[in-house]
RNA sequence: GCUGAGAUAGCCAAGUGGUACGGCGGCCGUCUCGAAAACGGCUACGCGCAAGCGUGCAGGGGCUCGAAUCCCUUUCUCAGCGCCA
């Protein structure tokens, strides 16, 4: 269901190369059974459907004429027995078949390096200056607080920690980059879209593997609603169970919304600060493509989220992720990193990746050219435009002033009443 | 939240217990120098090398030899009422 099955039982190397690529403890050889056991229930299944029928077209046809049929009512009545019972086999099969399935992660591009963790990512890009400046620095925590721009005492007491109250002129640059980032998107032929912030279980699991639910979501009590930790879970759903028509495709959205995140797998990274919270402001790309051209879109995907840096000032590399930093549901993930001078590091801001038709396969996303021609899956793409907390940081620390102040990046001042410093 | 009416294929839509009627749109073909019209086929998913077969009437459950159809339940849509930024 979320690798074409077909891979399952044909090519099972391949599944069998992607894991230990990734690394990752799965039961293969439990799932390769389970799916010739479940091939096997369907073909006995459908002969006893089959016989079913025939029997009750039958006795449709005696009953019609005012014929006797209690003789074949109880044949038919057997049929149905023993079908329910094989039924019930039928479902245990599959229900351990679709768990499994469900978990097994996507098929790895063959660009993508191997290895153990972040150590192996591998650099490819590295752009602007890394500012120098000629007297002591800051943190953003401490500009934020010389400025009274962050609240980070009261939102601990208010919500816990990891949460913020922004401040001021924080509030109206925090704005300002979303009101950019939009504008700057809807010129590269994107549509905006504000989606739910809330939404099911059945279209979380579309997006998110259910290993990751307990970590990363936060759940409504006695709802079936889970708030988003990105738009793009409520994106990729938004077109479920559609099939599109092939003219429409590439269809490329910019959504923005809060994400909520537990951040539960977090503990004592970044603790202090707006860098890793439990929620922010986020616009996000998500592209839903023909598969032949969903490497040509993540390519350019990443040019136009470099763009967008490149015209706010702010230096930055770009990772290709290896194997084992990578997620599950990616085939392959550039981050962008953008420097931020008060840790004096390159930290992660974007993450951009090709999923294949791993998504679409959970969320039963096909399309088509011609009416009378099978639909095919098609590829989704996702990749942060701007997480602002984390742009923030950046801005607030690599653009502090000699006399404690901030100047707001030149694309920014109309946003800001052409305000130029803070 | 209450009351009522609904949910059938890409869209519209018939069908009150016995093989899902029909229309529109779209695609392919025949015809044509070409097009239009007309006519024929195709236009959800699964299994199977194939021939074929099965599934699908919002989701789940039940009664029945047999369910789109009867019963229970959940969700959503529409209308009216109520509440509300």
């Amino acid at each position: 269901m979320m690798l074409d099955p077909k891979l399952i039982k044909e090519k099972p190397q391949i599944i069998r190369d992607m894991l230990k690529a990734r690394n990752v403890d799965f039961d293969l050889d439990t799932l390769i059974e389970c799916d010739q056991k479940r091939r096997e229930f369907i073909i006995k299944t459908d002969e006893l459907r089959k016989k079913k029928n025939q029997v009750a077209l039958e006795i449709s046809q005696k009953k019609k004429q005012g014929e006797d049929a209690s003789s074949i009512l109880s044949k038919m009545k057997n049929t149905s027995a023993e079908l329910a019972k094989l039924e019930v086999e039928q479902e245990d099969i599959e229900s351990t078949y679709s768990k499994l399935a469900l978990t097994i992660p996507n098929l790895v591009h063959e660009s993508v390096p191997i290895g153990a963790d972040e150590g192996a990512n591998k650099e490819i890009k590295k752009w602007g200056n890394i500012p120098v400046f000629d007297f002591k620095i800051n943190d953003h925590i401490d500009i934020s607080e010389n400025l009274d721009l962050v609240d980070l005492e009261r939102a601990a007491k208010v919500a816990g920690a990891r949460f913020y109250y922004l401040k001021n002129d924080l509030v109206r640059l925090n704005q300002s980059l979303i009101s950019y980032g939009l504008d700057f998107l809807s010129k590269k032929e994107y549509s905006l879209v504000q989606p739910p912030y809330m939404i099911n279980r059945e279209s979380m699991e579309g997006a998110v593997i259910a290993d990751d639910f307990e970590e990363v979501i936060y759940k409504i009590e006695d709802e079936d609603l889970y708030m988003i930790g990105t738009s793009e879970h409520a994106m990729a759903a938004m077109r479920a169970k559609e099939i599109i028509e092939g003219k429409d495709l590439p269809l490329r959205y910019a959504g923005v919304s809060p994400c909520f995140r537990k951040e539960a797998g977090a503990h004592g990274r970044d603790q202090k600060g707006i860098f890793r919270v439990h929620q922010f402001d986020k616009i996000e790309q998500f592209i839903f493509s023909r598969p032949e051209d969903s490497w040509k879109e993540h390519e350019r995907m990443l040019a136009i989220t470099e763009e967008f840096y490149q015209s706010l000032e702010i230096p930055y590399r770009v990772m290709l992720l290896s194997t084992g930093d990578m997620g599950k549901v990616s085939a392959k993930t550039y981050d962008i990193e953008a420097w931020m001078a008060g840790q004096n590091a390159y930290r992660e801001i974007v993450s951009c990746s090709n999923c294949l038709d791993y998504q679409a396969r959970r969320l039963k996303i096909r399309f088509r050219d011609k009416t009378n021609e099978d639909t095919k899956y098609l590829h989704t793409l996702n990749s942060t435009l701007i997480a602002t907390t984390r742009i923030l940081v950046s801005i607030m620390e690599n653009f502090q002033t000699n006399d404690g102040h901030i100047r707001i990046p030149s694309v920014l001042q109309n946003y800001m009443g052409n305000q130029k410093e803070i």
